[in-house]
DNA sequence: ACTCGATTGAAACATGTGTTTAAATCAAGC
DNA sequence: GCTTGATTTAAACACATGTTTCAATCGAGT
């Protein structure tokens, strides 16, 4: 009648094909970031994890908890797998900005960080309750190391000049996760004809290497616009 | 019993409070765009239409036809209200993209616009049938315009290289239209002093016009950086 | 072998959904 | 004034949803 515990079971943690709530867990990211919490169903996800439709209900509560609870173990995931760079780690601020850009985009990226982007994305477009919560662990401090790398990198430049690069560099990267299904829809129209435009294909489909770099370098030039004019150069 | 034509209405075209068919439509732009088209009930929007829960079927056939009308009903009053700025009425290509980059905020903003930026951003995380339509009459004649300014900046630069840059500039501006809610989450977050990490607020609260300098400013000295070098300077 | 709590299973529940039906109402046209 | 067609109304439909119930099953502990 209380909170269930896996007391009985003392299994491997990492086992992936056992334990039902493990696979519930594993379905719902999966469902989740397919469908969106409103339209994946309980019975859809339970079909998925080939469990009961009750299991959810039993394990989580209701359908609510269970999504922020997929959320939160997203994320875990994500972030252990691949830990944020911090700008201690680098010899100069530069390297620490690449560095976060290419963690960034990886995460966002279908990779092993699964789909937190696309949740993310789901989140940030239709808020549920448990924004909040996925706020607090995950975007948060993204934003906070990157802050502190663009403080590096402008010392002397206004709090606000420091906020609208940090936004512009995230941005960036916000967008290839964001609107890769309206690009891909542009392409697919594009090759049946049925677009009112000619001219060469506005997407471009590079590595994530190529992208990471792109997104630096232009990010660079565009922080030492921000910079109050010190009079010398490096 | 066919599709009803309304031959006995003969009231101003623009008439808003009047006609059923035009306040369902308003009413469906703006709970759409809060609640998005899988949570958004058609009993809901009739109710706020002062309509019967049949009207939607009687005019449109289905809510998802209903969805794609009022998609392009909010696309067809945008795009009239505010056209887009092309490359000719300028007498540069840096005034053309300034140009454009403010004609997108504004368009992505809550403006006269109304509630298109918000229903894009849903169509984005959650592409629906209707997303190839939308395309095709709003977003890819926007890309196409802004590749063409692009274009004229970067005259030697390579196809990719240009798709990059016009790319980051899209990202930045999509920002303020996507990230809205979490960064005011960010907000609430911090001033309730439920979040880990200290530092002044990340998120700038600027005005349109500032928003569209800085993405301007930066964007064009990303963009330099981007042309290939041709051995001398302006 | 038995017991007891945790887990699963199948079915039902209450509710909300999109949609349809058919009668009522309205606004012109002859 | 009656008729005709378009529109509106209220009720019902069929269905999917999240959730609950309760009996069946499982798995150690003693």
């Amino acid at each position: 009648m209380s909170t269930p515990t896996q007391l009985t079971n003392q299994e491997t943690p990492e086992a992936e094909g056992q334990g039902t709530k493990e696979r519930l867990l594993q379905a719902g990211m999966e469902v989740f970031a397919e469908y969106g919490f409103a339209t994946a169903s309980v019975r859809q996800i339970c079909s998925h994890a080939d469990a009961n439709p009750a299991a959810i209900n039993y394990y989580f509560g209701d359908k609510k908890r269970f999504y922020a609870e997929v959320l939160a173990t997203c994320h875990l995931r994500a972030w252990q797998r691949r830990p944020i760079p911090e700008l201690g780690e680098f010899d100069s601020a530069e390297d620490a900005l690449r560095a976060w850009i290419r963690w960034f985009l990886e995460l966002l990226t279908v990779d092993g960080a699964g789909p937190l982007g696309r949740l993310m994305a789901r989140e940030m477009a239709e808020p549920s309750g448990a924004l909040d919560e996925l706020i607090g662990r995950s975007m948060a401090p993204m934003m906070m190391t990157l802050m502190e790398i663009v403080g590096a990198l402008l010392p002397d430049a206004e709090t606000e000049a420091r906020q609208l690069c940090q936004q512009s560099i995230v941005g960036q990267c916000l967008f290839y996760r964001h609107a890769a299904p309206v690009f891909d829809s542009i392409d697919r129209l594009r090759e049946a004809g049925r677009l009112p435009i000619e001219g060469p294909a506005p997407i471009a489909q590079v590595g994530i290497d190529r992208l990471a770099a792109h997104i630096a370098t232009f990010s660079l030039a565009g922080l030492r616009t921000a910079a109050p004019a010190t009079g010398g150069n490096p």
